[in-house]
DNA sequence: TCAACTGATGTAATCGATTACAAATACGAT
DNA sequence: ATCGTATTTGTAATCGATTACATCAGTTGA
């Protein structure tokens, strides 16, 4: 094989169609078919290009192809730094993983709503035809100089989030957090405190709406919920709200945080102040991060299909992309499981005295139900 | 704006260069001018392509582009599922703030040496054309029908790993890992256990043998270095090596660990057989990842700077992308630090008796230095 | 033997931009 | 007025593949 080393950056290397086919004493358009389409070539040719092929170490060049095709078989992955490591590595390996098998490349952006490039280049990228459909781990549709993503037609999927005129792919996480507090009421618990990510995330707004209608209801009007910001999905927004639930009184006694990380902050911190996990506090954690299992104690946890999301992500898509028709935007939900273990318990003894219903019924803050218009994602 | 939405999936979409100029009444020649060297056009036709461009909604194509100027300012960066999760979601991070900034698109590929199907796409888009350059996250240097990535004559870095014919970045883990048992051995430990990865990858292999080298020294003969399987930089890794430490006698009371994931792992499972850390067993981790900070105890570590691996790693490549002229390999390599916290604490009362150097010399099992090869990567 | 048909192959148009080169224009100096 | 130079613009070639269409050879049936 006669490989052209790269002599000068960007100096002519490796053979083009041209070369094979005078190596293999054909035509360009008999080199194209054999390699495109080889039951359209006779076996004798066929076997004369391929050795060609083979002996010149020919590739056909993709910007050629995809300039006469239309087709370049790329996909762009919209990612957003506040992402959890954890989970934002193990959907991107299910939306390789999936696209790869079906022969598409990814290229990754990550977008954190900077100040106009990036979002340029994200939209040109829609615009130039680099790129047939992309999936948005953003919850963003990214716009700039008035066009946005949406505006190219290109099939898009929202992961775990929901973004208007987008396929999209979410978890039950509603059901999962409202189910969660359920548990902890029926071991006693009256008291809440939900730990909250940031508030312009979607998943948060979908999580904290679920769980203040959940209280507001009036079969639940013994439980009191309360809040904590932690401003962000981290270890150290967990910290933050640790500092707030030690200056509470009565202290709450169960504690739904709206991400692990959260919940693993704050028990660190409430355990240095001398809480106990759970004999004081219950803590309910979600993503279901592979840490959970190693915090002390171990985290009760909802656990999301973070490879399944990114693979049923990837399918959504390469199916909207290959229709021969636009299809109608589908809506895909993958249900997360509840995990209870070590850091939830039952209420302690003192405070597990079910609040009296005679009592001034106690003011649950923000008890409405916002919906959560579309927004910002996870 | 005139957008022209996506008809049928494929249709004509967007204007073309011809569209532009016809609507600024001017030839293409200008139009393409005035968006790629403004200054070679008068004020006037700059005002009217601009504004021209700005109706129509134009971007240009840049499979056209990149056809005839033969660059397409997109770097693919191959990783590996190996790689713990939150080292791997800051590199990436770090490559991809400094590639965007500088105007690259960042193509992702998993290689986990699958069988055969994955090696050629990745092999194909370095030829094809579709490419500039890559960076490995993953040491090797993927191969298929006789041909490796590094034929195509394009810039290789090679991050947290080393192969023959690419650039490096690198950390001074070998020094590190050095520091940290002379460290331990400061405190008194003279009985250690190293905890190792897989023995295929290359950081294993350079943290192995700098380790196994330091305690051949004549100097250390009073010290004593086993070595347990973890088989994976995993958590289960970690509790596989715990089983490993307590059939041990004497049991070491110095562990490192080739891993956070592997010490973490191994603390818990220790800990819940009622082995007290450090009172019993000191433990050091290895990348300083976000969760040694929230285990039990808090776990001492050696840093690795992560997210400016990443950074480096995509300078080093821009900057061989765009050399004139073909530039030597280079070869960087990043510090790391040393933080010893909780999880390490000086030799138990009764295994602190430094071995006396009289006794018949302990066999240090495998002490020979092999040098890695340049090998699996990270 | 010829027409009709099938299948394999080649010729040349095409995708949409960039840019070498030519042409046109403006400007200044003599 | 004329020439030379600098600046701006247009014409057309070019990048490297794919594929519509034309051509040609071979087969079959009458």
């Amino acid at each position: 094989m006669d490989l052209v080393r790269g002599k000068q950056n960007g100096a002519a290397r490796g053979a083009r169609i041209g070369d094979v086919a005078r190596e293999a004493g054909v035509s360009t358009a008999t080199v194209s078919r054999a390699l495109a389409h080889p039951a359209q070539v006779s076996k004798e040719l066929r076997e004369r290009v391929g050795a060609a092929v083979a002996k010149l170490g020919y590739t056909p060049n993709a910007a050629a192809r995809q300039l006469r095709v239309k087709r370049s078989r790329t996909v762009l992955v919209v990612t957003r730094r506040r992402w959890s490591a954890p989970f934002f590595a193990e959907v991107l390996r299910g939306l390789d993983a999936e696209l790869s098998a079906a022969g598409y490349a990814m290229v990754l952006a990550n977008f954190d709503g900077d100040g106009g490039n990036r979002s340029r280049q994200l939209v040109d990228m829609m615009f130039s035809g680099t790129i047939e459909g992309a999936v948005m781990l953003s919850g963003i549709v990214v716009a700039a100089e008035g066009r946005t993503m949406l505006d190219a037609g290109l099939p898009l999927v929202s992961l775990c989030a929901a973004a208007e005129g987008t396929h999209t792919v979410l978890t039950n996480e509603a059901e999962c957090i409202v189910e969660g507090a359920r548990r902890l009421a029926a071991l006693g618990h009256t008291d809440f405190l939900y730990l909250a990510g940031p508030p312009s995330n979607y998943n948060e707004r979908v999580r904290w709406a679920a769980l203040s209608a959940f209280f507001a209801e009036p079969r639940q009007a013994g439980l009191r919920l309360r809040r904590a910001e932690s401003g962000d999905f981290s270890t150290d927004g967990g910290l933050l709200t640790a500092q707030a639930f030690l200056g509470l009184s009565p202290r709450p006694t169960a504690v739904i945080a709206s991400a692990d990380e959260i919940a693993i902050g704050f028990m660190k911190a409430v355990r240095a102040a001398g809480i106990g996990v759970p004999s004081d506090v219950s803590v309910l954690g979600f993503d279901g991060i592979e840490f959970a299992d190693f915090c002390e104690p171990v985290l009760s946890t909802i656990r999301q299909p973070r490879e399944a999301l990114g693979r049923l992500g990837a399918r959504v898509l390469i199916e909207a992309i290959e229709a021969p028709s636009l299809p109608p935007l589908s809506h895909h939900v993958l249900p997360s499981r509840l995990d209870f273990r070590a850091s939830t318990g039952p209420a302690p003894a003192g405070a597990a005295a079910p609040r009296p219903q005679a009592a001034p019924a106690p003011k649950r803050k923000s008890a409405r139900a916002r919906v959560p218009a579309p927004a910002e994602g996870r």
